[in-house]
RNA sequence: GGGGCUGUAGGGUAGCCUGGUCUAUCCUGCAAGACUGGGGGUCUUGCGACCUGAGUUCAAAUCUCAGCAGUCCCA
Protein backbone atom coordinates (compact mmCIF):
# COMPACT_ATOMS: atom_id res chain seq x y z
CA UNK A 1 0.00 0.00 0.00
CA UNK A 2 0.90 3.66 -0.59
CA UNK A 3 2.00 5.95 1.31
CA UNK A 4 -0.74 8.51 0.04
CA UNK A 5 -3.37 5.38 1.10
CA UNK A 6 -2.09 5.03 4.24
CA UNK A 7 -2.58 8.77 4.86
CA UNK A 8 -6.03 9.18 3.32
CA UNK A 9 -7.27 6.26 5.64
CA UNK A 10 -5.43 6.25 8.67
CA UNK A 11 -5.05 9.12 11.67
CA UNK A 12 -1.61 9.46 11.34
CA UNK A 13 0.58 11.98 13.12
CA UNK A 14 1.65 14.87 11.03
CA UNK A 15 5.73 14.99 10.51
CA UNK A 16 7.44 16.09 13.74
CA UNK A 17 8.98 18.67 10.70
CA UNK A 18 5.93 20.63 11.35
CA UNK A 19 6.13 20.95 15.08
CA UNK A 20 3.35 23.15 16.15
CA UNK A 21 0.96 20.10 14.21
CA UNK A 22 2.61 17.77 15.26
CA UNK A 23 2.64 18.28 18.79
CA UNK A 24 -1.25 19.20 19.15
CA UNK A 25 -1.88 15.77 17.35
CA UNK A 26 0.27 13.92 19.67
CA UNK A 27 -1.24 15.37 22.76
CA UNK A 28 -4.30 13.38 21.54
CA UNK A 29 -3.02 10.68 19.63
CA UNK A 30 -0.70 9.76 22.60
CA UNK A 31 -3.25 10.20 24.79
CA UNK A 32 -2.12 12.55 27.11
CA UNK A 33 -4.73 15.07 27.14
CA UNK A 34 -8.18 15.57 26.19
CA UNK A 35 -8.58 19.27 24.82
CA UNK A 36 -12.20 18.85 24.83
CA UNK A 37 -12.77 19.90 28.01
CA UNK A 38 -15.14 22.97 27.13
CA UNK A 39 -13.44 26.12 29.53
CA UNK A 40 -10.19 27.76 27.46
CA UNK A 41 -7.32 26.50 28.70
CA UNK A 42 -8.07 23.72 30.93
CA UNK A 43 -7.56 20.14 29.81
CA UNK A 44 -8.37 16.81 30.73
CA UNK A 45 -5.27 14.31 31.81
CA UNK A 46 -6.23 10.90 30.19
CA UNK A 47 -5.04 8.13 32.39
CA UNK A 48 -2.46 7.01 30.39
CA UNK A 49 -0.83 10.34 30.09
CA UNK A 50 -1.28 10.72 34.04
CA UNK A 51 0.70 7.62 34.15
CA UNK A 52 3.86 9.64 32.36
CA UNK A 53 3.09 12.47 34.75
CA UNK A 54 3.14 10.62 37.91
CA UNK A 55 5.72 9.03 36.99
CA UNK A 56 7.87 12.10 36.15
CA UNK A 57 6.86 13.86 39.53
CA UNK A 58 7.73 10.41 41.88
CA UNK A 59 11.45 11.31 40.15
CA UNK A 60 10.53 15.59 41.13
CA UNK A 61 9.70 14.15 44.45
CA UNK A 62 12.63 11.58 44.97
CA UNK A 63 14.82 13.79 44.02
CA UNK A 64 13.98 17.00 46.45
CA UNK A 65 12.86 14.34 49.08
CA UNK A 66 16.93 13.18 48.96
CA UNK A 67 18.32 16.78 49.09
CA UNK A 68 16.15 17.71 52.84
CA UNK A 69 13.29 18.69 51.46
CA UNK A 70 9.66 18.57 52.74
CA UNK A 71 6.52 18.47 50.80
CA UNK A 72 3.20 20.24 52.05
CA UNK A 73 0.10 21.33 50.85
CA UNK A 74 -1.31 24.69 51.47
CA UNK A 75 -4.64 26.07 50.56
CA UNK A 76 -5.93 27.29 47.00
CA UNK A 77 -7.64 30.08 48.16
CA UNK A 78 -5.52 33.56 48.83
CA UNK A 79 -7.25 36.39 50.94
CA UNK A 80 -6.97 39.32 48.75
CA UNK A 81 -5.34 41.21 51.83
CA UNK A 82 -2.33 38.88 51.76
CA UNK A 83 -2.17 38.87 48.48
CA UNK A 84 -1.93 42.35 47.90
CA UNK A 85 1.21 42.98 50.58
CA UNK A 86 3.81 42.70 48.25
CA UNK A 87 3.83 45.90 45.71
CA UNK A 88 6.05 44.29 42.74
CA UNK A 89 4.71 40.71 43.27
CA UNK A 90 1.07 41.87 42.85
CA UNK A 91 1.94 44.04 39.19
CA UNK A 92 3.50 41.03 37.96
CA UNK A 93 0.44 38.83 38.53
CA UNK A 94 -2.76 41.17 38.91
CA UNK A 95 -3.85 41.05 35.35
CA UNK A 96 -3.99 37.11 35.59
CA UNK A 97 -5.57 36.34 38.89
CA UNK A 98 -9.08 34.78 39.07
CA UNK A 99 -10.93 36.26 42.11
CA UNK A 100 -13.86 34.26 44.15
CA UNK A 101 -15.98 37.08 45.03
CA UNK A 102 -19.05 35.08 46.54
CA UNK A 103 -20.08 32.55 48.50
CA UNK A 104 -23.25 31.01 47.22
CA UNK A 105 -25.48 34.27 46.71
CA UNK A 106 -23.47 36.53 49.69
CA UNK A 107 -20.33 38.54 48.26
CA UNK A 108 -17.61 37.87 50.82
CA UNK A 109 -16.27 40.58 52.50
CA UNK A 110 -12.81 39.64 51.65
CA UNK A 111 -12.01 38.45 47.74
CA UNK A 112 -10.45 35.13 47.51
CA UNK A 113 -7.27 34.61 44.46
CA UNK A 114 -7.03 31.44 43.28
CA UNK A 115 -3.58 31.02 43.68
CA UNK A 116 -1.51 32.01 40.21
CA UNK A 117 1.71 30.73 42.76
CA UNK A 118 1.84 30.61 46.48
CA UNK A 119 4.03 32.84 47.91
CA UNK A 120 0.98 34.84 49.56
CA UNK A 121 -0.53 31.82 50.85
CA UNK A 122 2.63 30.31 52.71
CA UNK A 123 4.51 33.27 53.67
CA UNK A 124 1.93 34.17 56.32
CA UNK A 125 2.65 30.82 58.15
CA UNK A 126 5.90 31.40 57.32
CA UNK A 127 5.53 33.96 59.58
CA UNK A 128 4.35 32.28 62.95
CA UNK A 129 6.37 29.18 61.93
CA UNK A 130 9.61 30.68 62.19
CA UNK A 131 11.09 31.69 65.55
CA UNK A 132 14.90 30.83 65.25
CA UNK A 133 18.20 30.30 63.37
CA UNK A 134 18.06 26.86 64.42
CA UNK A 135 15.11 26.78 62.55
CA UNK A 136 16.72 26.85 59.34
CA UNK A 137 16.84 26.14 56.52
CA UNK A 138 12.99 25.49 55.79
CA UNK A 139 13.05 23.76 52.80
CA UNK A 140 9.22 22.96 51.64
CA UNK A 141 7.07 22.25 48.56
CA UNK A 142 4.09 20.93 47.52
CA UNK A 143 2.38 19.82 43.98
CA UNK A 144 -0.43 21.57 43.52
CA UNK A 145 -2.52 23.32 40.99
CA UNK A 146 -2.69 27.15 40.26
CA UNK A 147 -4.32 29.63 37.74
CA UNK A 148 -3.72 32.22 35.49
CA UNK A 149 -5.83 34.15 33.10
CA UNK A 150 -4.10 33.88 30.64
CA UNK A 151 -5.28 36.10 27.72
CA UNK A 152 -3.20 34.96 24.67
CA UNK A 153 -3.72 31.68 22.97
CA UNK A 154 -3.23 28.63 25.24
CA UNK A 155 -2.16 25.22 24.73
CA UNK A 156 -2.26 21.87 26.63
CA UNK A 157 0.75 21.78 28.69
CA UNK A 158 2.72 24.82 27.70
CA UNK A 159 0.37 27.73 28.11
CA UNK A 160 -2.76 26.76 30.39
CA UNK A 161 -5.34 28.97 32.70
CA UNK A 162 -4.91 25.93 35.36
CA UNK A 163 -1.44 24.25 35.64
CA UNK A 164 -2.10 21.33 37.56
CA UNK A 165 1.37 20.42 37.74
CA UNK A 166 2.99 22.91 39.79
CA UNK A 167 5.48 21.78 41.65
CA UNK A 168 6.98 25.06 44.12
CA UNK A 169 9.25 25.01 46.72
CA UNK A 170 9.86 27.36 49.28
CA UNK A 171 12.85 27.84 51.43
CA UNK A 172 14.01 30.16 54.34
CA UNK A 173 17.28 31.15 54.87
CA UNK A 174 19.62 33.39 57.64
CA UNK A 175 21.55 34.99 54.92
CA UNK A 176 21.82 36.17 51.54
CA UNK A 177 24.44 33.92 50.90
CA UNK A 178 22.80 31.16 52.11
CA UNK A 179 19.99 31.38 50.00
CA UNK A 180 22.28 32.17 47.28
CA UNK A 181 23.93 28.22 48.04
CA UNK A 182 19.70 27.27 47.66
CA UNK A 183 19.29 28.54 44.35
CA UNK A 184 22.31 27.11 43.48
CA UNK A 185 21.16 23.48 44.74
CA UNK A 186 18.20 24.15 42.97
CA UNK A 187 19.23 24.67 39.77
CA UNK A 188 21.31 21.63 40.23
CA UNK A 189 18.29 19.72 40.95
CA UNK A 190 16.16 20.77 38.15
CA UNK A 191 19.32 19.80 36.26
CA UNK A 192 19.44 16.19 37.52
CA UNK A 193 15.90 15.77 37.17
CA UNK A 194 15.36 16.49 33.28
CA UNK A 195 18.78 14.49 32.98
CA UNK A 196 16.96 12.25 34.01
CA UNK A 197 13.79 12.64 31.30
CA UNK A 198 16.51 12.81 28.98
CA UNK A 199 16.07 16.24 28.90
CA UNK A 200 19.48 18.83 27.89
CA UNK A 201 18.81 22.06 29.36
CA UNK A 202 20.30 25.71 29.00
CA UNK A 203 20.59 27.89 32.46
CA UNK A 204 20.78 31.53 32.48
CA UNK A 205 20.42 34.22 34.88
CA UNK A 206 17.48 36.35 33.25
CA UNK A 207 17.94 39.86 32.81
CA UNK A 208 16.26 42.14 35.68
CA UNK A 209 13.20 42.77 34.11
CA UNK A 210 12.08 39.46 33.20
CA UNK A 211 13.15 38.43 36.91
CA UNK A 212 10.02 37.14 39.37
CA UNK A 213 8.34 39.90 40.51
CA UNK A 214 9.55 40.59 44.11
CA UNK A 215 12.44 38.90 43.94
CA UNK A 216 16.38 39.75 43.49
CA UNK A 217 17.31 37.47 40.72
CA UNK A 218 15.98 34.48 38.72
CA UNK A 219 17.81 31.92 37.67
CA UNK A 220 15.85 29.98 34.56
CA UNK A 221 15.90 26.40 32.49
CA UNK A 222 15.18 26.37 28.73
CA UNK A 223 14.85 23.54 26.52
CA UNK A 224 14.99 23.81 23.12
CA UNK A 225 11.93 22.60 21.34
CA UNK A 226 12.02 21.32 17.74
CA UNK A 227 11.42 24.47 16.22
CA UNK A 228 13.43 26.00 17.34
CA UNK A 229 11.63 28.01 19.92
CA UNK A 230 12.96 27.69 23.45
CA UNK A 231 10.71 26.82 26.50
CA UNK A 232 11.16 28.02 29.98
CA UNK A 233 10.68 24.44 32.24
CA UNK A 234 12.25 25.62 35.45
CA UNK A 235 12.91 28.64 36.96
CA UNK A 236 14.78 29.35 40.73
CA UNK A 237 14.31 32.44 42.48
CA UNK A 238 16.80 33.88 45.28
CA UNK A 239 13.91 36.30 47.20
CA UNK A 240 16.71 38.08 49.91
CA UNK A 241 14.54 39.69 52.35
CA UNK A 242 11.86 41.14 49.93
CA UNK A 243 9.41 38.73 51.10
CA UNK A 244 10.13 38.73 54.22
CA UNK A 245 9.81 42.42 55.04
CA UNK A 246 6.75 42.41 53.31
CA UNK A 247 5.34 39.48 55.64
CA UNK A 248 7.35 40.16 58.77
CA UNK A 249 9.23 37.10 58.76
CA UNK A 250 11.99 37.23 61.35
CA UNK A 251 14.40 34.98 63.65
CA UNK A 252 16.33 35.56 66.34
CA UNK A 253 19.84 35.14 65.10
CA UNK A 254 22.92 33.61 67.66
CA UNK A 255 23.49 36.89 68.96
CA UNK A 256 19.30 37.22 70.15
CA UNK A 257 19.38 39.89 67.51
CA UNK A 258 15.58 40.40 65.60
CA UNK A 259 16.84 39.87 61.38
CA UNK A 260 14.42 39.48 58.41
CA UNK A 261 14.90 36.06 56.47
CA UNK A 262 16.44 35.02 53.17
CA UNK A 263 14.23 32.96 51.04
CA UNK A 264 13.98 31.09 47.81
CA UNK A 265 11.46 29.57 45.76
CA UNK A 266 11.90 27.36 42.81
CA UNK A 267 9.42 25.56 40.47
CA UNK A 268 8.43 23.75 37.72
CA UNK A 269 5.07 22.65 36.12
CA UNK A 270 4.01 19.90 34.01
CA UNK A 271 5.69 22.29 30.56
CA UNK A 272 8.89 19.22 31.82
CA UNK A 273 6.32 16.68 30.53
CA UNK A 274 5.92 18.94 26.83
CA UNK A 275 9.66 19.13 26.90
CA UNK A 276 9.96 15.29 26.87
CA UNK A 277 7.57 14.63 24.73
CA UNK A 278 8.49 16.63 22.21
CA UNK A 279 12.54 16.26 22.45
CA UNK A 280 12.22 12.79 22.27
CA UNK A 281 9.12 12.25 19.84
CA UNK A 282 9.31 11.17 16.47
CA UNK A 283 7.22 11.01 13.14
CA UNK A 284 5.77 7.80 14.89
CA UNK A 285 4.71 8.60 18.06
CA UNK A 286 6.12 9.24 21.40
CA UNK A 287 9.50 7.91 22.61
CA UNK A 288 10.07 7.78 26.35
CA UNK A 289 12.58 7.07 28.40
CA UNK A 290 11.79 3.42 30.29
CA UNK A 291 11.48 5.05 33.49
CA UNK A 292 8.78 6.99 32.78
CA UNK A 293 6.62 4.89 30.30
CA UNK A 294 3.69 3.43 31.10
CA UNK A 295 4.35 0.45 29.60
CA UNK A 296 7.82 -0.17 28.60
CA UNK A 297 7.51 -3.69 26.69
CA UNK A 298 5.05 -4.82 24.45
CA UNK A 299 4.44 -8.70 23.20
CA UNK A 300 2.59 -8.80 20.10
CA UNK A 301 1.81 -12.37 19.62
CA UNK A 302 1.53 -13.18 15.68
CA UNK A 303 -1.49 -15.73 15.75
CA UNK A 304 -2.35 -18.20 13.00
CA UNK A 305 -5.01 -20.05 13.21
CA UNK A 306 -2.91 -23.70 14.28
CA UNK A 307 -0.47 -23.35 17.20
CA UNK A 308 -1.74 -19.95 18.71
CA UNK A 309 -2.22 -21.41 22.16
CA UNK A 310 2.06 -22.63 21.83
CA UNK A 311 2.33 -18.72 20.76
CA UNK A 312 0.45 -17.48 23.37
CA UNK A 313 2.11 -20.12 26.03
CA UNK A 314 5.38 -18.41 25.26
CA UNK A 315 3.66 -14.78 25.62
CA UNK A 316 2.75 -15.53 28.93
CA UNK A 317 6.02 -16.96 29.94
CA UNK A 318 8.64 -14.04 28.39
CA UNK A 319 5.59 -11.85 30.37
CA UNK A 320 6.38 -13.29 33.74
CA UNK A 321 9.47 -13.37 33.21
CA UNK A 322 9.68 -9.68 32.59
CA UNK A 323 7.09 -8.73 35.26
CA UNK A 324 9.10 -10.63 37.74
CA UNK A 325 12.10 -8.31 37.35
CA UNK A 326 10.03 -5.30 37.64
CA UNK A 327 9.32 -4.69 33.98
CA UNK A 328 6.15 -2.93 32.87
CA UNK A 329 4.66 -5.19 30.20
CA UNK A 330 1.35 -5.12 28.14
CA UNK A 331 0.77 -8.56 25.77
CA UNK A 332 -1.53 -7.20 22.90
CA UNK A 333 -3.52 -10.05 21.96
CA UNK A 334 -6.26 -8.18 20.09
CA UNK A 335 -8.05 -8.79 16.75
CA UNK A 336 -5.63 -5.98 15.13
CA UNK A 337 -3.10 -7.02 12.38
CA UNK A 338 0.17 -7.20 13.98
CA UNK A 339 0.91 -4.39 11.78
CA UNK A 340 -1.71 -2.18 13.39
CA UNK A 341 -0.59 -2.99 16.82
CA UNK A 342 3.16 -2.09 15.98
CA UNK A 343 1.63 1.70 14.88
CA UNK A 344 -0.01 1.57 17.91
CA UNK A 345 2.18 0.88 20.48
CA UNK A 346 4.91 2.56 18.73
CA UNK A 347 2.53 5.91 19.16
CA UNK A 348 2.12 5.23 23.11
CA UNK A 349 5.89 4.89 23.49
CA UNK A 350 6.81 1.40 24.62
CA UNK A 351 10.34 1.15 24.44
CA UNK A 352 10.68 -2.62 23.43
CA UNK A 353 8.08 -4.67 21.27
CA UNK A 354 8.22 -8.27 21.90
CA UNK A 355 7.00 -10.48 18.80
CA UNK A 356 6.28 -14.11 19.20
CA UNK A 357 5.08 -16.27 16.61
CA UNK A 358 5.29 -19.85 14.99
CA UNK A 359 8.49 -19.10 13.38
CA UNK A 360 9.94 -17.77 16.58
CA UNK A 361 8.67 -20.84 18.23
CA UNK A 362 10.67 -23.12 15.99
CA UNK A 363 13.74 -20.98 16.26
CA UNK A 364 13.07 -20.69 20.19
CA UNK A 365 13.69 -16.59 19.71
CA UNK A 366 11.79 -13.55 19.88
CA UNK A 367 11.92 -10.73 17.53
CA UNK A 368 12.70 -7.42 19.95
CA UNK A 369 12.42 -3.90 18.74
CA UNK A 370 13.89 -0.72 20.32
CA UNK A 371 11.68 1.93 20.01
CA UNK A 372 13.74 4.80 19.58
CA UNK A 373 16.07 3.56 17.36
CA UNK A 374 13.96 0.86 15.55
CA UNK A 375 16.70 -1.68 15.92
CA UNK A 376 15.55 -5.37 15.80
CA UNK A 377 17.36 -7.93 17.05
CA UNK A 378 16.67 -12.23 17.25
CA UNK A 379 16.92 -12.94 20.44
CA UNK A 380 16.75 -16.54 22.30
CA UNK A 381 13.45 -16.62 24.36
CA UNK A 382 16.07 -17.44 27.55
CA UNK A 383 17.71 -14.54 26.92
CA UNK A 384 15.18 -12.28 26.53
CA UNK A 385 14.82 -10.68 29.95
CA UNK A 386 18.61 -10.15 30.26
CA UNK A 387 18.52 -8.27 26.56
CA UNK A 388 15.27 -5.91 27.59
CA UNK A 389 17.30 -4.93 30.96
CA UNK A 390 20.22 -4.53 29.19
CA UNK A 391 18.72 -2.36 26.57
CA UNK A 392 16.68 -0.11 29.23
CA UNK A 393 19.94 0.27 31.55
CA UNK A 394 21.24 2.46 28.50
CA UNK A 395 17.99 4.02 26.76
CA UNK A 396 17.78 6.97 28.60
CA UNK A 397 21.22 8.11 28.59
CA UNK A 398 21.38 7.25 24.45
CA UNK A 399 18.08 9.66 24.67
CA UNK A 400 19.86 12.03 26.34
CA UNK A 401 23.20 11.98 24.23
CA UNK A 402 21.22 12.16 21.20
CA UNK A 403 19.36 15.23 22.38
CA UNK A 404 22.04 16.94 23.60
CA UNK A 405 24.09 16.88 20.36
CA UNK A 406 21.41 18.09 18.31
CA UNK A 407 20.89 20.94 21.82
CA UNK A 408 24.36 22.27 20.78
CA UNK A 409 23.99 22.31 17.00
CA UNK A 410 21.30 24.93 17.96
CA UNK A 411 23.65 27.35 19.43
CA UNK A 412 25.08 29.89 17.42
CA UNK A 413 27.80 32.03 18.20
CA UNK A 414 27.10 35.14 16.88
CA UNK A 415 28.97 38.73 16.65
CA UNK A 416 26.41 40.70 15.28
CA UNK A 417 22.68 41.02 15.30
CA UNK A 418 21.98 40.75 11.29
CA UNK A 419 23.86 37.09 12.17
CA UNK A 420 21.45 36.91 15.42
CA UNK A 421 18.42 37.03 13.20
CA UNK A 422 19.72 35.11 10.53
CA UNK A 423 20.14 32.00 13.50
CA UNK A 424 16.79 32.56 15.24
CA UNK A 425 14.65 29.98 12.93
CA UNK A 426 16.89 27.23 14.00
CA UNK A 427 17.63 27.90 17.79
CA UNK A 428 19.14 29.67 19.79
CA UNK A 429 21.67 32.76 19.47
CA UNK A 430 24.47 33.75 21.56
CA UNK A 431 26.06 37.53 21.44
CA UNK A 432 28.15 39.86 23.56
CA UNK A 433 25.86 42.38 25.72
CA UNK A 434 27.18 45.06 27.81
CA UNK A 435 24.29 44.16 30.57
CA UNK A 436 21.79 47.34 30.50
CA UNK A 437 18.12 47.36 30.32
CA UNK A 438 18.31 50.13 27.07
CA UNK A 439 20.75 47.98 24.97
CA UNK A 440 18.66 44.88 25.92
CA UNK A 441 14.92 45.89 25.19
CA UNK A 442 16.54 47.25 22.12
CA UNK A 443 18.27 44.28 21.16
CA UNK A 444 15.05 42.51 21.58
CA UNK A 445 13.34 44.77 19.44
CA UNK A 446 15.47 44.84 16.78
CA UNK A 447 15.92 40.79 16.54
CA UNK A 448 11.91 40.22 17.32
CA UNK A 449 12.83 37.62 19.73
CA UNK A 450 13.15 37.38 23.49
CA UNK A 451 16.47 37.83 25.46
CA UNK A 452 16.73 34.33 27.98
CA UNK A 453 19.73 35.72 30.40
CA UNK A 454 23.02 35.33 30.76
CA UNK A 455 24.99 31.61 30.74
CA UNK A 456 26.80 30.70 34.04
CA UNK A 457 29.69 30.08 31.99
CA UNK A 458 33.42 31.40 32.14
CA UNK A 459 33.73 33.55 28.92
CA UNK A 460 37.38 34.52 28.80
CA UNK A 461 37.17 36.29 25.95
CA UNK A 462 35.51 40.03 25.29
CA UNK A 463 33.43 41.37 22.64
CA UNK A 464 31.93 44.72 21.85
CA UNK A 465 27.68 45.56 22.61
CA UNK A 466 26.07 45.56 19.51
CA UNK A 467 24.05 48.43 20.60
CA UNK A 468 26.11 50.51 22.02
CA UNK A 469 29.53 49.14 21.56
CA UNK A 470 30.94 49.15 24.38
CA UNK A 471 33.38 46.42 24.97
CA UNK A 472 32.09 43.27 27.45
CA UNK A 473 33.00 39.91 28.60
CA UNK A 474 29.12 38.81 28.87
CA UNK A 475 27.01 37.14 26.40
CA UNK A 476 23.46 36.44 26.39
CA UNK A 477 21.09 33.55 24.50
CA UNK A 478 18.90 34.88 22.68
CA UNK A 479 15.85 33.29 21.40
CA UNK A 480 12.35 32.94 20.07
CA UNK A 481 10.52 31.93 23.37
CA UNK A 482 7.45 30.13 23.95
C1' G B 1 -5.13 44.98 23.31
C1' G B 2 -6.79 44.96 17.70
C1' G B 3 -8.28 42.20 13.38
C1' G B 4 -9.34 37.89 10.26
C1' C B 5 -11.05 32.93 9.67
C1' U B 6 -13.61 28.56 11.51
C1' G B 7 -17.48 25.55 14.36
C1' U B 8 -21.54 19.35 10.64
C1' A B 9 -21.30 11.73 14.42
C1' G B 10 -15.59 10.07 19.06
C1' G B 11 -11.73 12.23 15.10
C1' G B 12 -11.21 14.27 9.96
C1' U B 13 -14.55 16.10 6.14
C1' A B 14 -18.60 17.21 1.73
C1' G B 15 -22.74 20.37 1.53
C1' C B 16 -23.17 26.79 2.96
C1' C B 17 -21.57 31.35 -1.84
C1' U B 18 -27.06 30.80 -4.89
C1' G B 19 -32.27 28.84 1.79
C1' G B 20 -36.42 23.81 -0.14
C1' U B 21 -34.87 17.19 -2.98
C1' C B 22 -30.52 16.83 3.49
C1' U B 23 -34.32 11.03 5.22
C1' A B 24 -26.99 15.46 5.42
C1' U B 25 -21.55 12.88 1.79
C1' C B 26 -17.07 10.21 2.26
C1' C B 27 -12.88 8.39 5.31
C1' U B 28 -11.75 6.90 10.11
C1' G B 29 -13.73 5.17 14.78
C1' C B 30 -17.10 2.07 17.63
C1' A B 31 -20.39 -2.69 17.96
C1' A B 32 -21.51 -7.64 15.95
C1' G B 33 -20.22 -11.56 12.51
C1' A B 34 -17.31 -14.15 8.67
C1' C B 35 -12.87 -14.94 6.17
C1' U B 36 -7.94 -13.59 7.86
C1' G B 37 -3.18 -12.76 10.46
C1' G B 38 5.30 -11.59 10.45
C1' G B 39 4.30 -3.43 9.18
C1' G B 40 -2.00 0.26 9.23
C1' G B 41 -6.47 -6.61 5.76
C1' U B 42 -11.37 -7.67 3.16
C1' C B 43 -16.56 -8.20 3.19
C1' U B 44 -21.59 -7.93 5.55
C1' U B 45 -24.70 -5.49 9.06
C1' G B 46 -25.38 -1.80 12.57
C1' C B 47 -24.25 2.94 15.75
C1' G B 48 -23.24 7.97 15.62
C1' A B 49 -23.55 14.95 13.83
C1' C B 50 -25.61 20.42 11.68
C1' C B 51 -21.89 24.73 18.89
C1' U B 52 -25.72 27.70 22.00
C1' G B 53 -29.37 31.51 21.84
C1' A B 54 -32.12 35.20 19.37
C1' G B 55 -33.67 37.08 14.58
C1' U B 56 -35.12 37.08 9.07
C1' U B 57 -38.35 33.65 6.21
C1' C B 58 -43.91 29.90 4.20
C1' A B 59 -39.12 27.27 4.92
C1' A B 60 -32.39 27.78 7.98
C1' A B 61 -26.71 23.21 8.38
C1' U B 62 -27.03 27.26 4.68
C1' C B 63 -28.59 34.36 5.67
C1' U B 64 -28.06 38.22 10.18
C1' C B 65 -26.66 39.36 15.29
C1' A B 66 -24.83 37.91 20.09
C1' G B 67 -22.51 34.33 23.26
C1' C B 68 -19.20 30.22 23.83
C1' A B 69 -15.16 27.49 21.74
C1' G B 70 -11.07 26.88 18.38
C1' U B 71 -7.39 28.89 15.15
C1' C B 72 -4.24 32.38 12.60
C1' C B 73 -2.13 37.26 11.98
C1' C B 74 -0.72 42.10 13.95
C1' A B 75 0.68 45.12 18.50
Amino acid sequence: MSESDKSSKEMTLPPKSSFGDWFNSIIELGKIMDVRYPVKGLYVWYPFGFGIRKRVYNVLRELLDNTGHEEVMFPLLIPETEFMKEAEHIKGFEDEVYWVTKGGLSPLDINLALRPTSETAIYPMYKLWIRSHTDFPVLLYQVVNTFRYETKATRPLIRLREITSFKEAHTVHATWDDAEKQVDRAVDIYIQFFKRLGVPVLISKRPDWDKFPGGDYTIALDVIMPDGKTLQVGTCHHLGINFAKTFDIKYEDVDGNQQYANQTCYGISERCIASLISVHGDDKGLVLPPEFAPVQVVIIPILFKKNSEEVLNACKKISDDLKSIGIRVETDASDLRPGAKYYKWEMKGACARIEIGPRDIENKTAVVVRRDTGEKSFVPLDDVTVFISNMFENFCNDLYEKAEIEMNERIFSCTDLKEVSSKLGKGVATIYWCGSEDCGKEMEDRIDAGILGIPNIDNVTTGNCPICGNSTDKIVYVAKKY
